[in-house]
DNA sequence: GTAATAGTGTCTATGAGACATTATTGA
DNA sequence: TCAATAATGTCTCATAGACACTATTAC
């Protein structure tokens, strides 16, 4: 048995909500192959390292941030012969939920990063396949809202109701009745918990602030779909058979 | 830039229900490493062969089955450095629910292959990391059966409502209500399709004979916990922050 | 007949969305 | 005062689980 020479990298699918818009975190490339083409961050994976730390170093290395300040997760794996011009590459990505970063994105070795609406990205834009992989984590990060607490990963340490509450509107687009929104939050245990401060964003009753609880799972959990009478819709991030 | 170097594997788990049990297929190591331990079936990646392809294969040679016979997806990859003594090996698992099979398992390359009750297999048991990728593959089926019509996978092309209550009682390890199941299952809009027959089983009233419907996910879901009013009791397959 | 399994109906509690109402601030 | 946002309460409908009841078979 001969072993199969393959190259490992990791790609990077950063997300975060800034100016009311779902944003993807993309490098403008500057070496071939596809010069000038926005691409997903990543990099090869550097002997003796684990995938979860090439991929934690590249978060460090394009926000400076640390795993903890967000969600981060394993995505999925793409190997198709030919997604890659140089040869042989297999690419795990990884999915990040990020909080709007006070500080810009410095600049690193490609020639530029920006965070870009993720709804302005048009299909074939991207080098590589990172068309796909940013769909498929924009469906992963969508799916996990309704069943894990994860939109606070989005949120700053301390935020209102509202403010997560413009976390689902902005990356389910659509509107969510404010007062049963503050019903349902507040009485998902473990979901968010009251710090005791209050907050006055522009006018208007002061607002409560609370952080994030100590809940992996939602019960009840969020839905998405406003009258849940549909049948076979949508297709979920990893239900189809003969996945990749 | 140097180019890491890496060899790249699929392993897979491989569930059915057999005698009453969620059993996965294992096979026993005839050559180091780890000789006479069990471990998941796999192999490397041809060239030029996509990843899935390879799990396809990999599948058809230790069953004999193709993907459309049950469900087939990838599950997650584990390359910590490592995990194999013969070097730095990254492997890509895909995870596969099959029906009974009528034929025993054909003998392959190893020295044995067997299917195995997942509850006998003891930490520590199998080889490599392969304990892990299997409590995951086990975590991930069991949660996927919750929101999609998966469990149908693990049937026949025709079943009765008990069999399938059968395949959610044996893969959540609890009693399920009968006649509240067969309700839910058969409001479910596309889950389940009557096909027309009926069959005795033992004794008792016929059953009336189904197929898989169209749908791909379940509205509204069947869910695993009796009472839904804990709190953040377990942690999800892939919802933990930091995954590898 | 009895036992066993299949399938339907009914009851109650809970959570859903719709929406009125009160509370607290700035202008 | 008014406008705006926060927070709570009420109403109705759908679905959950518990469980009675009927249907159809083997023995």
């Amino acid at each position: 048995m001969t072993l199969n020479v393959v190259s490992v990298t990791v790609d990077l699918v950063l997300l975060t909500i800034r100016q009311a818009a779902l944003q993807v975190l993309l490098i403008r490339r500057g070496i071939p192959p596809y010069p000038d083409r926005w691409a997903l961050p990543g990099g090869f994976v550097l002997p003796g390292e684990d995938l979860g730390e090439a991929a934690a170093r590249e978060l460090r290395e394009e926000t400076g941030l640390d795993p903890q300040h967000g969600h981060f997760e394993q995505l999925a794996t793409y190997g198709t012969p030919g997604r890659d011009p140089r040869g042989r590459v297999v690419t795990v990505a990884y999915l990040a939920l990020l909080p709007d970063l006070p500080s810009p994105v410095p600049g690193s070795d490609a020639a530029g990063a920006a965070w870009r609406p993720a709804a302005e990205i048009t299909p074939g834009e991207l080098a590589f396949d990172h068309d796909r992989i940013l769909a498929d984590g924009l469906e992963r990060a969508r799916a996990k809202l309704e069943y894990t607490p994860l939109a606070t990963a989005f949120c700053p340490p301390e935020f209102t109701v509202a403010d997560l509450r413009a976390v689902y509107e902005t990356v389910w687009r659509t509107r969510l009745d404010p007062r049963n929104f503050h019903r349902k939050v507040t009485g998902a245990e473990g979901f968010i918990e009251p710090t005791g401060g209050t907050v006055i964003r522009d006018r208007g009753r002061p607002a409560q602030l609370f952080r994030r609880g100590p809940a992996t799972l939602l019960h009840p959990p969020l839905l998405r779909q406003p009258a849940p009478q549909a049948q076979s819709s949508r297709v979920g991030g990893t239900s189809r058979s003969s996945d990749l």
